[in-house]
DNA sequence: CCTACCGATCGGTAGG
DNA sequence: CCTACCGATCGGTAGG
């Protein structure tokens, strides 16, 4: 099972980066998670950064495929109705899988400079899907008139920050986060409840 | 000038700091910065680990000493009076020197298990600020009822995210950024403007 | 603040 | 996936 064994490195690798950094975190620590030889992991990977990019790479088309959906789940709804849904995605994304999503947030800029680069311009064109939105609702009066790239990096930075603090076995389920940072979000942006 | 000169370290190990993180800069990283040999700095300070802590240290202080100053000059205000003070005071911080803040955001994890716990502990009492003043204006109706715990981690995220993107020579000035930011999150709490 | 140096650890390779 | 190993770099010390 080689791609198997892939996913579990993955796994080790991301709850390492998210706890110490991608630097903070050796090859020889990654082996350790897997009861393995630091020297054995590359029968699997390129390098320590292959392993990074990965991990990044996923995230980011788990994001593009989730909004996506939310997308299409709400076409022709209003800013409010596609906004609830485009948070719900965001959230659903970061809490499936809060190792990989902290290095999708946290720790892309440790890519080689042609990764951070790529990886710079996929995240640029996600976050413009939110001013997107933002200014959309804005233009029909559905949200309060505002700086939509400033309110896009408030909301997006705020809910980003849930990989910092969320637990699978703390007191909040990821719907309740979500429905709390609709609410938040939605108020923020001075539209009420869809 | 001693005390100049462990200044001059700490600025530029802050701003090593921010883009490599704590992990990812060497000494001789930060001697560079300085112009001098690696082991030189051990002429200034006693270890890594002890520059990492003067400069999370002293941002703690000015993030604590900010907020007092807040909470004095709008004492006996509303709830959403006072908050837009806090607003201004941490976004004020945040801003005045990024790179010290972003230390403060971001890489306090990587101190020692004992600091840490210390650290952890300040930022705790510094986030209950917010949370006991989310609390009381939720009580007196100036705020939609909330979860005032997890809302405080919504706005201090979404603050803190700006030491990922703020450049002093950007378009936005703080003033600019504090008015926006406080408008988003007066709205994310139901309250209009004070 | 410098030169010279230390043991430990880093990411990674060779050859099974 | 292991053993054995590589050169480079790490944080830090000794002794000026």
């Amino acid at each position: 099972m080689v791609e198997t064994r892939r996913r579990q490195i993955e796994a080790v690798a991301s709850s390492l980066f998210r706890e110490q950094g991608y630097a903070g975190t050796s090859v020889r620590d990654i082996a350790r998670g897997l009861a393995i030889q630091g020297a054995s992991l590359y029968a699997h990977v390129a390098s320590k950064e292959d392993v990074l990019w990965a991990i990044v790479r996923r995230a980011a088309d788990q994001f593009e495929a989730a909004a996506d959906e939310a997308d299409r789940a709400t076409r022709g709804a209003t800013a409010p109705g596609r906004l609830e849904a485009l948070v719900q995605a965001h959230v659903g994304v970061l809490t499936i899988d809060v190792g990989q999503a902290s290095v999708f947030v946290r720790e892309w800029r440790s890519l080689s400079t042609e990764r951070r680069a790529r990886m710079g311009a996929r995240r640029d064109a996600y976050e413009g899907r939110w001013r997107a939105l933002i200014a959309d609702g804005s233009r029909t009066g559905a949200f309060a008139p505002a700086d939509a790239p400033l309110a896009a990096t408030y909301l997006l930075t705020a809910l980003n920050g849930i990989v910092t603090w969320y637990r699978p076995d703390g007191p909040l389920s990821p719907r309740a986060i979500a429905a709390e940072y609709v609410a938040l979000s939605l108020r923020a942006l001075g539209a009420g409840r869809p």
